[in-house]
DNA sequence: CGGATTCTACGGTTTTAACCGTAGATGTCA
DNA sequence: TGACATCTACGGTTAAAACCGTAGAATCCG
């Protein structure tokens, strides 16, 4: 068997989705220029790589005028939280807190990050509570 | 350029770690024999990922008899912080807070894992408040 | 009008991931 | 000894990721 399919957002794809959210509906133009603030690339790539995403329906497009009006055809925040699921799922064994340990070791996190965290899951707690 | 190289373990790879983090050194077989508890793989496919490991210096081998004995040349806690470190680079602009909401978003957690997650987070705020 | 620009469509390239089979050497054991 | 098992080396396959170029149609502008 050859390499399996991702189900979610190459990294290549991330990229694009993330000008998407930002940008709203876009050309591939638009796309093309907010790349190329950080890496050059060939119209032509960015075209392909739109097109892949399409029939993986990842963005969807419509025409405008000669051209087409790429929008993405994902939520930001599903595909983020398959992202990370997908993370914690096969690399952490599905324990979230052992992904939030290698966090708090790796990535150094300041003490203001600290105490967002904190609120955040504190506000959890709270949710849970609520349901029991 | 074609696909960017990983510099981190690919899926398979990381399997194949884990393997080598838990049993210590090891033969071809007995990673096999591992790995096939979740998914049937040939015996030299298992081979060729070794040997791709290998070349990339994420394990080490040495022979043992007829056969390699295997070792993992990574840490655990480092591999696993690369991995982390390049999600949240990557996916989340470097906001560890952002990746913490996505996972209490979406991977659903318990009760007790927010705990600990909570005591976590406290602990490395006393750290933090030590350095300062 | 006519040259330059700007799209799309189409196909091609390279590299890697993840597989697997065969051949040949070596070892086991009845 | 001879059948069988088991290892390595080597090379090959398939699919996907990330690129790019060319051709031709449409559009714009001096």
């Amino acid at each position: 068997m050859p390499r399996p399919k991702y189900e979610h957002p190459t990294p290549g794809e991330l990229e694009v989705l993330k000008i998407l959210w930002d940008r709203g509906p876009s050309t591939v133009r638009d796309v093309m220029d907010v790349l190329n603030r950080t890496r050059r690339r060939a119209y032509t790539s960015v075209m392909s790589l739109l097109g892949v995403m399409t029939d993986k329906k990842l963005v969807r497009r419509e025409p405008q005028g000669r051209a087409f009006l790429y929008r993405a055809a994902v939520g930001r925040d599903k595909a983020l939280g398959q992202v990370v699921q997908d993370l914690v799922g096969r690399v952490f064994e599905g324990s979230a807190r052992d992904l939030v340990a290698h966090l708090l070791d790796e990535a150094d996190v300041s003490e203001d990050d600290l105490k967002e965290i904190r609120a955040l899951v504190e506000q959890y707690e709270q949710k849970q509570g609520d349901r029991s």
